[in-house]
DNA sequence: CTGTTAGCGCCTTCAT
DNA sequence: ATGAAGGCGCTAACAG
């Protein structure tokens, strides 16, 4: 394989100067239709592919844009990274795409080599809890972040789930249906997401005069074993009666199920589990999980659309939060016999 | 933000000519370590980052490696991308996933776009059954070619799971547990894959002088209600006793066993399901299933580093099968008491 | 060991 | 409407 084609190229196929060619690639601006038509058939002809990488040089613009995350084999993680990809597509950019395994090293990593790529800007999901985030701008390139995290930096633009307002579905769904007070099952790992959440929790009842002092609450890994073991404990020293778990995402709600079943247990005859995020297990387990969706897709979309706008100059700093929605299926029984009734009649 | 420094700006700072400069970052051969130590603090000082649009531009190489799947938030993608992610970082360089939704035409325009981008070469699982591979040499990098659509192409390089050696593993499995000619559930939509599942079915049993022409079968769509309706089907014809389904996909597998359920059927005491893939939502339904996994994430890795060697001008081909291997759970019920007793024993 | 020089492919004034 | 020339930031000979 030789050379490949430049615009020099072509600009001697056509019999013209590289500068002509170069109008011609670059819309056809001042250029005689007659001799556009020439380039681009002495293009053709030899198989010219324009170069990026030049362009972004003389541009300063490289069309690319990255994004990192914890991991892209997540469905959560993979979710956004579909949407985020779907808009850099409608504006004709490229997305990079980095896994820092919540790992702050890795993480590190990832930055750096985005910024030697000269990418226009990048969304991330940043794994350390501390750092002020002027690092960031350091790398001298624009940012925007994901997920809840990004509260801790005040003047930089964001965008995740609204973590309190999902709260609030998965409280009045389960207060409907005659559940009051929820035990909980909390990740231990991210501090400051478990801080939100349980301060939703507790918001919501302070606002309904509820005392949520009294709520128990496990910590598990967010996995489907940390579950299982947050939901072993809870069962210890649960009195009988009808069980609600209100699990801060859906693999350790998943785990609840499963150890409650193990346990002899029925879901939702004797215990009734509410999951939070949405993954797409949740609808083939035994019972199918309610929970709260979280709208993935479209953070990652709305991330990718909100960086393009920092890209061009646009520096109101923006924090939007997307509303999450329930999803109805049926690891929640229904407590309330009005309810019931209504949705017979 | 002012203008980014360049090794011009870091020269000046440290009094030395930017080649020297441009030395030291480029590994620092032939340079004194006075000096060394100079241009580093000095490079520090005013937040040099080397710009790797130049570099590429120069050297010819970008440190992008492009690869474009069906959909990057399908667990098996996502998983196949995140080998490949892992495999380009251990050579830094950087990776460009695209989606092509299963549609050529944004196939092409991806294609179009790594191209543009000057990837150092591609990783690419063909959507499209024809088409003769000549048109992806046309786009002047070297790339090879993601799963079993592959074949189709004798001349190029590719990585898949060796699904001829997946399907009698699962076939190995449910003999030794007492099925015999499981119904099949396909798919419908990929011609190739279809047919190269349904081949390896055939041959396994005729290589055992078994006739595999009594095999029911039915497509679906690859999903869970493709495999619901094609369960249904398959329910109405059935005669009696214990019912064994062999899916080509685990959402379909999922689907079987949903419809089953629906229509008072218990797996796996009535019906016996086994899937293929492995993806992880298979973990935890009821009963979990049983199925055949695909290296997902080896395909991804070896995926990249076979490309890596092309792009440093190995040209062997070389058409690499990954095996798979069964994840036993409970979907498929044991009906020979023999090896009950093996195992207790 | 270090500096000088000539591009990599393209866009963009500035002339014509 | 077209051509000539300079330069984006860096590397790779070639000198010294």
């Amino acid at each position: 394989m030789t050379r490949r084609p430049t615009i020099i190229d072509v600009a001697k196929q056509a019999g013209v100067s590289k500068s002509t060619v170069a109008r011609v690639m670059s819309g056809g601006q001042h250029v005689s239709a007659r001799v556009v038509e020439l380039v681009e058939s002495a293009a053709k002809e030899i198989g010219y592919q324009k170069n990026n990488l030049a362009v972004s040089m003389r541009s300063g613009r490289s069309g690319l844009i990255g994004i990192v995350v914890p991991d892209i084999s997540n469905p959560f993680w993979a979710e956004v990274a579909r949407g985020a990809q779907d808009a850099a597509a409608s504006t004709n950019s490229s997305l990079l795409i980095f896994s820092s395994d919540w790992k702050s090293e890795r993480e590190r990593k990832h930055l750096q080599a985005l910024v030697n790529t000269r990418v226009d800007g990048f969304v991330l999901n940043r794994i350390s809890d501390s750092s002020d985030g002027r690092d960031l701008e350091l790398l001298g390139a624009p940012s925007l972040l994901l997920g809840t995290t990004a509260d801790l930096f005040p003047e930089k633009s964001s965008v995740g789930s609204d973590i309190t307002q999902g709260v609030g579905v998965a409280l009045d769904y389960l207060t409907a249906h005659g559940h009051e007070l929820p035990k909980l099952i909390l990740g231990s790992e991210r501090r400051l997401a478990r801080a939100k959440f349980i301060t939703a929790v507790n918001e919501y009842y302070i606002n309904r005069d509820v005392d949520p002092t009294r709520i128990p609450t496990e910590d598990g890994a967010y996995t489907v074993d940390g579950g299982r073991a947050a939901m072993a404990r809870l069962l210890k020293t649960h009195a009988g009666g009808h069980l609600t778990i209100f699990a801060a995402n859906d693999l350790m709600a998943l785990g609840a199920i499963l150890e409650a079943r193990s346990q002899g247990l029925n879901c939702p005859r004797d215990v009734s589990v509410m999951g939070f995020d949405g993954i797409p297990a949740g609808e083939f387990c035994d019972p199918p999980l309610t929970t709260v969706g979280k709208p993935a897709k479209e953070i990652g979309r709305q991330s990718i659309l909100s960086l393009q706008r920092l890209i061009d100059g646009d520096a109101a700093v923006a924090k939007l939060r997307l509303a999450c929605e329930l999803v109805e299926r049926g690891s929640v029984l229904n407590l309330n016999p009005e309810i019931a009734l209504a949705q017979t009649g």
